[in-house]
DNA sequence: GAAATGGTTCGTCATGGAACGAACGATGGA
DNA sequence: TCCATCGTTCGTTCCATGACGAACCATTTC
């Protein structure tokens, strides 16, 4: 199909990248925890390993996901955070007006957004930070105050490394399924992971997203009050 | 392809509908003015009208796009705003790294974003609203001061009617040229058509983007100084 | 080294769907 | 009333590509 050249950003290569189920799903399971390896998503997705090759290829190419090699396996990650915005927005699209409220119920509650907690989980810790003072409100990102370093360190959050990495360091992320938006960039990954670490919050086995323990439940309200 | 149900939007749909050089294209030509006749959008797209009637349907079921006749004309526009930014997390996307610099300059400095100004042109005009005191920072949006209330009215701009509006008001857009967001909502969208009624901008005869008029040189220095 | 596992490459198949031209219904203007 | 224009419908063609199994490397484990 031949056409005059495109100005601006090519959008159709793009599309063609993410215009197809499986590829689409590929990179919403890539949303939901950290990074997964090529079985686990050719699983996940319903197809072939030789399938999920090419996909996942094709995927590399557009640079929507990236990949190292550890050992025999080769592990899988949303290329960048602006990615796992894209993908989130075209969440926020795909929610139709009736559909709206069959967002599964674990997946409201509790879910990762790419690296971070998201759904209400996510959204209510944002929200007690920023009551508290430890965030504030900055144009497209959050900034943490002085007494938001204090509490991240006694957290157990050493910030030194996050301030390091080379991605936005505390970034607002808006959520599909509660339309607001929640702590993300490196500090809202460090923030997950600890939280992962302490145990209070558990990746369910077999459905996406998280549940909280019952640790998790005084751990949260001590720290954040009723979310 | 039979797969277990998906739990969450359903983005494999979304993306289907998306993911076709020609609607793709479609849907950009729909972020630049307000609307299109079908007829514009086959010879934009470098598509015969048949093939233009299947893919704005497909698009319309999808609701990415609404349609309304006008006479024997069908007009289209994007569905909703969040459409728009859904496209224009694509399009940010879609800049690759050393390709980011080639976005034609027209483009970068002023164009249209669905409905209202972006490029560097909407971006300036946000900042000096911004830093006169007449918008304010909010999470998700701007909210317009008393002062820049009074502002809008005494620049021409109606806000009665743009209140009544059902669309968010002042919405915070992310541009993909210049990655910093503008005013966007029912009052950008009033703002950029009561700039256009004054004869500030025209819109480029052939290629995409705004070009701003002479006079609109000297009314945008009045009233927000250096851009 | 052999066996097991993860991933890739290759060849093939089948299907979806994108495109067109032609014929048709509808609307508006002369 | 008649013509021009706009859009849709239909039938057809044809190409892209998504899927698989089998064979093939590479790495770890025993």
């Amino acid at each position: 199909m031949e056409r005059t050249m495109d100005a601006g950003p090519d959008l159709a290569a793009l599309a063609g990248a993410v215009g197809d189920a499986t590829r689409i799903r590929m990179l919403e399971l890539l949303m939901e925890g950290r990074s997964l390896v090529a079985k686990e998503l050719a699983f996940g997705t319903g197809v072939s390993p030789a399938t999920a090759t090419v996909h996942l290829k094709r995927l590399e190419q557009a640079r929507l996901i990236r990949s190292t090699r550890q050992g025999r396996n080769k592990v899988f990650r949303l290329a960048t955070p602006t990615v796992a915005r894209m993908v989130e927005a075209l969440m926020t699209v795909a929610v139709r007006g009736p559909r709206a409220s069959a967002t599964p119920e674990p997946l409201r509650a509790a879910r990762y957004c790419y690296d971070h907690l998201a759904g209400r989980l996510g959204m209510g810790i944002t929200d007690a930070l920023l009551r508290q003072g430890h965030l504030s409100l900055r144009r497209r990102a959050f900034a943490l105050t002085p007494s938001g370093e204090d509490w991240f360190e006694a957290f157990g959050v050493d910030l030194a490394p996050v301030r390091d990495q080379r991605r936005q360091f505390a970034h607002r992320c808006l959520d599909w399924s509660e339309r607001r938006d929640h702590l993300a960039g490196a500090l809202g990954a460090a923030l997950a992971s600890r939280v992962f670490a302490l145990g209070w919050v558990e990746r369910q086995p077999d459905s996406r997203g998280l549940v909280v323990t019952s640790a998790g439940q005084r751990g949260l309200r001590r720290h954040f009050g009723a979310l």
